[in-house]
DNA sequence: TTAATAAAAGATTTTTTTGTCTTTTATTAT
DNA sequence: ATAATAAAAGACAAAAAAATCTTTTATTAA
């Protein structure tokens, strides 16, 4: 489903949300150390998000990366379209040139009904709201 | 979710399903054709299925594949599992080292019905009886 | 029994993805 | 101002996946 670089940058983005802010900005080193990422990998993808607005970041010394409050308002969706594209979440599960329900290819009632569940959580649950509901229950990243 | 080599495999042996049999052989030229895939590719991942029993061959002339009566009745998870390894339908959508809905990621609610719905159909539907289907319905491979 | 056929096997090549290292630029605390 | 810091950018390397080409082996129809 998702890339390798997707993966890094999701998780980055929710440990960003959790443990990080404007005031306590977090170091890609701290982020590579915590997520157990190879760290340049994971500085590249970083900087592909910072780019497009996704999350935030300051050079120089009490520098690194942090989510606006507009950052915090964005979704995973576009997150996930930023480093893989925006082809994820409407292709076919087997690569055919369309997905569609009219004339879908025989994986494809599965396939939609799971990823649009997907689809919707991504696109409609906020960055900041997805990370409350992560420290409420205690989840891992 | 599924390699390229993977997709290949499991319209491959739909399309044996639907258009080969014992008696009726397709050959990798005819196969690759007909999915619009690459033709030495195709023939390495037939050859990786027909060794593992997924599907039946016979060299020489009018020989090509086909599916025997035990082939239709294996799965497509067979299949997949054949070709991606056996973790594709239990590992964590983020990567993490475990998939589990105690200790679940962020994403593991929806991410899991997705991954089972899916698993469900492959794991309990015979590809004879997919194949049925196709016909029935007409769907595209 | 021989020539033609088609899969199996082996070896390579190409492309994409992942991961690393170095240099540059901006920022800030001293 | 200056040195230290940390991200941004650029260039590179390694690994994996996808795709191609060649040689060998088995089969069968003539
Ligand atoms: S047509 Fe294949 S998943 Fe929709
Ligand atoms: S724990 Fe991540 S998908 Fe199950």
């Amino acid at each position: 489903m998702f890339s390798q670089a997707c993966k890094y940058a999701i998780r980055a983005v929710l440990y960003l949300a959790v443990h990080a802010s404007e005031g306590k900005k977090a170091g890609v080193k701290e982020i590579a150390a915590a997520l157990d990422v190879p760290k340049y990998f994971l500085a590249k993808i970083l900087q592909q998000l910072s780019r497009n607005n996704l999350i935030s970041s300051t050079k120089g010394p009490s520098g690194g990366f942090y989510l606006s409050g507009q950052n915090l308002e964005a979704t995973l969706k576009e997150v996930v379209e930023c480093i893989d594209g925006p082809d994820v979440f409407n292709s076919c599960i087997l690569g055919l040139p369309v997905c569609s329900s009219e004339n879908p290819c025989p994986l494809h009632v599965q396939a939609f009904a799971y990823r649009e569940g997907l689809h919707y959580q991504l696109k409609h649950q906020a960055i900041g709201d997805l990370a409350k509901r992560i420290e409420r229950e205690e989840q891992k990243i």
